[in-house]
DNA sequence: CCTCCAGGTGCACACGTTTGCAGGTATCAT
DNA sequence: ATGATACCTGCAAACGTGTGCACCTGGAGG
């Protein structure tokens, strides 16, 4: 491997010189410049990083720990993520946690010795755990669809308030009486959050609250349909359920299906996120847009802020849009009153 | 920053015997040994891995360069990929190309200059024109989905032909006599191969391969379906269908439905992949299996070898396996023969 | 001819580790 | 008392790069 120290000697000058040439920078005439150039393209010099972030302090690297990168959700908002920090020549250390606390803490552990610059955390399950070890660490961290109290911390979510207002009205203003949730029983706050929108709508349209509509997944298809076979099961099932994921409103989906029942025909069903395939299920899913892509870039572009000394808002909410496609439509007209 | 020459102060020894006691090397004396740790605790040290990969010229760190993360089908590789990479203690730089070749060799670049131990690349569009620039830098190198002539470079990917010839027999055992292919025109080798597999097949029944059945996507939902259109828009439309991939067969099935039409009743579809949403569609689709998640690890193990020395095949291929669900069926009986 | 200045270059140190080697101190056998 | 041995510790060099500072050279101006 050809240092720069093998360069200055075929040059005949200092490695200093070379440094500084490999560099462009103006100190080094123009002539010795070209000489040396030559040279290390011919010696098929590549700069070593890992040398220079020794002196320089910095790394140009953002660790990126994610609950599973499997997830297409996860996955447009790593891309993201990747598009700006190309972008601003920095490398990106990818991590998986598969929402265990512990690989959470040992990805972030590896950060810290790699000397990243930042990090980003999407769905973090512990936070508290670690935030604090970071703080001394002063390592600039932006979570991602996860707020944390700590003055230090920043992130981007959406309003996820607001999507289940918006998602509940959407039914409610079809005539649906009977509505129900399908939660993530590993959402944490962003379930909470989207079940109170769900439910101030309800109080609001004096539909009132009623839990037994209210059933648990586990944010992927299988835990969508199952969750809405329980729904299904019940004496008098909801004429419309609100999602907490496109993922198990695909479940969700199937369950009325393999039900012998209609979407949206007897029964309405709202996503939430707007993956890709939420226009190819049958019929194409109505459900929340979430800025997936823009959330990546964003919190990216908090983190350069941070570092370059700025002082970017801590917490930044993006709204959600409602997509209308075709799993909603007026309850059917035997259930209306 | 702490580093270790401030326990040592603390510590009252040299900085050396410091980093051996945190390596738990049995030279130093067990009490001292205790201080260190002790010490290190309290200051809250963490090793710089860039100063000891400096010295050590192993980073421990392997680049994974991929189109888009944000495909479901390289998402499950990676995670593949990063579960193996986790339990050996490497950690992932993670680069996407969007089958840009520019993007491509600048990722390429950028991990050697962070001196990757090795390099992972998922589909490769170029492959030529940087292979024998790592060659020389003595990288190794293993291509996922995606074989390269050049001795030094290793691959796995599962076995195209034998599964283009599975999805064909199947479709031609239930009764098909006009089969269409729907390939992906980036889909290079691995186009070609599934298409050879399928065109054998044809060949070996007697029904004769006849071009105006074949178009071609982009590998996606869109282009499958607008290649899907073209097939349907034929006076003698096909009664069956094999997708390059789970991705153009959803666009498939879309085209299909919008075009008035039902699966399997009128047309049958095959893709090849089995993404975890291939169980989610409307009918489940009939798919081949691509072991994904073992392809990820079969490629981190073989790099491993690679970096110990080791001697592995250079070239692994994986059988594919056909998972009937219900997207396939015989021929509507008016068109059968 | 002397002085000054600007443009180039090299010296030397720093960054935080690892590690071969030498040295130092007990303990023990001779 | 002397030598050998085992155990522990420190010295110093190395990894490849960046950079403040001093130095040198040549040319311009006085």
């Amino acid at each position: 491997m050809v240092s720069i120290k093998d360069i200055a000697r075929a040059a005949h000058v200092s490695h200093s010189t070379v440094s500084r040439a490999l560099r462009n920078s103006p100190l080094v005439n123009p002539a010795t410049s070209a000489i040396i150039h030559k040279i290390a393209g011919e010696q098929g010099y590549t700069v070593s990083a890992v040398a220079r972030s020794l002196v320089t302090r910095r790394t140009n690297t953002i660790g990126v720990v994610v609950t599973s990168i499997a997830d297409p959700f996860v996955g447009e908002i790593v891309n993201g993520i990747e598009e700006v920090a190309l972008a601003h020549d920095y490398s990106l250390f990818l991590a998986t946690c598969h929402a265990d606390p512990a690989r959470e803490v040992r990805a972030v552990r590896s950060f810290q010795e790699r000397r990243v610059d930042g990090i980003l955390v999407n769905a973090s399950r512990v936070g508290a755990l670690y935030l604090p070890l970071l703080e001394e660490m002063k390592v600039p961290i932006v979570l991602i669809n996860n707020e944390h109290p700590g003055q230090f911390v920043h992130s981007v979510t959406i309003d996820n308030l607001n999507a289940g207002r918006v998602a509940a009205r959407h039914l409610v203003e079809l005539g649906h009486k009977r509505i129900g949730y399908l939660g993530n029983r590993f959402g944490l706050q962003a379930d909470m959050e989207r079940f109170s929108g769900y439910r101030q709508i309800l109080e609001e349209a004096d539909i009132g609250f009623q839990p037994e509509l209210v059933a648990h997944g586990d944010g992927r298809p299988e835990g969508g349909m199952t969750a809405m076979e329980r729904l299904l099961a019940l004496p008098e099932p909801p004429t419309a359920v609100f999602c907490y994921n496109d993922m198990e409103a695909i479940g969700a989906l199937r369950a009325v299906r393999e039900h012998g029942l209609t979407v949206p025909g007897d029964v309405s069903v709202v996503g939430l996120d707007d993956l890709f395939l939420a226009s190819y299920t049958d019929p194409p899913l109505t459900t929340i847009q979430q800025p997936k892509h823009q959330m990546g870039r964003l919190a990216v572009e908090i983190l350069l802020q941070l570092l370059s000394g700025g002082k970017p808002d801590s917490h930044v909410t993006l709204a959600g849009i409602l997509i209308v496609r075709q799993t909603t439509a007026p309850p059917p007209a035997g259930r209306r009153r």
